[in-house]
DNA sequence: ATATGATCTGCACACGTGTGCACGACCAGT
DNA sequence: ACTGGTCGTGCACACGTGTGCAGATCATAT
């Protein structure tokens, strides 16, 4: 490797064609996988990058193809241990695959997850893969009208040609509920959050659904963000009043919160006085404190789908928006009482 | 908004100008702040392209100027929940002063945390910031030889021009000691894992200092991943050999799982008949089951400072690397016997 | 009315790369 | 030796933007 101090500036294409003795052309050709160069100019040119330290410059080769190979990531609430799993699975993935990941992080809000996506349109994104949150139907129209394909991870937005992939949260709230009335629980409660997301929507009102098939009470709570103290402050509610002996909260998070309220504060014992189940398994639900039966998404498969989503829509761009429903699977630990092996539900 | 349908390609500030009838040099000033245009231009401009829906393309743009407007953000476990909140809050406020983030994930590998660098100089970045981790020197000489600052968080880098912001490790270790040594401690364990980073190494090193001053004995343990496992592998040793009285996990994610093993598996009363602190003040810590007593790393002054030395070195770029070292504030929760108010220790 | 200055506009070039096209070199077959 | 074909190479253009420069327009002061 050279000594060259401190130079400042990137090394062009031309400098190595001057330095190898060959036209600019050559050097590109040697870069550009599949192309003609002979082996003998070739070598020249390697030699020569190498001692100048080229880089190929991405953002001039994006000129030509009017597209990047740069795929945003947009997601809100990056550091909930279960979004953190998705964004490392997903940068993963994609680094893996020869892309770069622009990471959109619309921080507590969404009111400006339009903003974001507007800026990243600037850079000529290859695909928007939304991890969560709702970005604005006006926006998503404007990806697709100028091509950039976008992909939605647990959102439907039905009346777009999007492509979508979600975990079936439906099947997982009734797979719930049919646990908990199977363990003998009479007096059912549902926590979720105040954000009335499709995901945490659909989990609860399967739930509810079963309940009501079977006859049984549920006290529902929805107040306040997703999160560990919500899932406290409802634990402290609910179990002050009622005679709950089965719960669901719609997230790991919420769970957790609500089990540590409930043994530490309410004096319950889990699972003999009350049954509890999460969704998601983030990896704090496995802790021994803890030990959460549970309903897995499938991050690994949910990635995988992204990416066959993204290597389908460069063959097929005009193709229709489908859309992937993936299982939830039961995860069984040692909130539910009279559980203990452990099963596969879908 | 026009509906445009399935155009397919992006406008260019071409067409907008044919569109308004001016020439395409108008529409770049519209769109430069601070640029010299007639308001009846720009009206008319801003008028055509908002009805096509035009997006600058700042791929272009950052040809001119050699440098574009991304950050390269480099780090390894970016699920784990410290460095996840890095990242939330690094990329949050980055992305508020106008940048761009590029997020290479090196997975759990540092191997190939060099290769992703390389790539990311492809993209003519303007800054690379190392959350955590251990990039080869090699590359990162080379950004340097090319003008494109490198920022360290949490590790040290000697003999290179390269930015540093630290946590005061060696304090949070010493003070530990002390606390754990005023708490009538004395017999020590300190728990870390196999990775010899900087910053768990200096933990590591000051607490056996300080408690080697005093001269009471110390355990030490140092294998495996650096995770709620590994506490947990440390705790179920150590405590079925020795006596020990006090530890210090060198990470909050040991700590947790150290404090588990020693609670449910081995019976110990903490903090009666053992004392634990942690470090880094992840959230799970302030969780009930918990309640962990540790020594917050001031995240929001690391990324303030890190913003601060990005905007520094776009106007000096020539000046030799500083490090900053930032204290790191204790926690006061219920794992350390006898300590119960709040109290603030650098 | 003329001179002076300020403000605006368009032309043309630059940025660094990929690639179609034409041309030349070389090879093999008749 | 001539022809047909293959392969390698360089020229020149395209991609979409910012901006220096010169000229034009317009307001203002004398």
């Amino acid at each position: 490797m050279s000594q060259v101090s401190l130079r400042g500036t990137f090394v062009t294409a031309a400098d190595i064609a001057k330095q190898a003795g060959v036209s600019r052309s050559a050097v590109s050709r040697t870069f550009t996988p599949g192309a003609s160069v002979s082996s003998a100019v070739r070598a020249r040119v390697l030699e020569a990058a190498g001692q100048m330290g080229y880089r190929i410059n991405r953002l001039a080769g994006s000129l030509n193809n009017a597209r990047s190979n740069i795929v945003g990531l947009v997601g809100a609430d990056i550091d909930q241990p279960f979004h953190a799993e998705c964004l490392a699975m997903l940068s993963a993935a994609l680094l893996e695959d020869g892309f770069q990941c622009m990471l959109l992080n619309a921080a507590n809000a969404e009111r400006d997850m339009g903003a974001l996506i507007e800026r990243v349109l600037e850079y000529r994104v290859r695909a928007i893969v939304v991890m969560n949150g709702t970005p604005p139907s006006r926006i998503v129209n404007e990806c697709l009208i100028n091509g950039v394909p976008v992909i939605l991870v647990n959102k439907l937005m039905p009346g777009l040609a999007v492509d979508t992939v979600v975990t079936d949260h439906a099947g997982g709230g009734r797979a719930a509920a049919e646990l908990l009335l199977a363990a003998g629980c009479r007096q059912l409660a549902v926590v979720s959050s105040a954000a009335r997301t499709a995901s945490l929507v659909g989990r609860l009102d399967a739930f509810c659904e079963r309940a009501a098939e079977a006859g049984v009470p549920v006290r529902v709570w929805q107040q306040g963000p997703t999160d560990y103290a919500t899932g406290r402050a409802a634990a402290l509610t609910l179990l002050s009043e009622d005679v709950i002996d089965g719960a669901f909260c719609v997230t790991d998070l919420l769970a957790l919160g609500f089990l540590d309220a409930a043994r530490l504060d309410r004096g319950r014992r889990v699972p003999d006085d009350l049954s509890l189940i999460g969704f998601d398994d983030i990896r704090q639900a496995a802790w021994n404190a803890y030990e959460l039966t549970t309903f897995r998404q499938p991050v690994q498969l949910l990635t995988e789908q992204v990416m066959q989503v993204i290597r389908q829509r460069a063959e097929a761009p005009e193709s229709p928006g489908a859309v992937v429903t993936l299982p939830a699977s039961l995860v069984v630990r040692k909130t539910v009482r009279g559980l203990v092996t452990q099963a596969a539900l879908t």
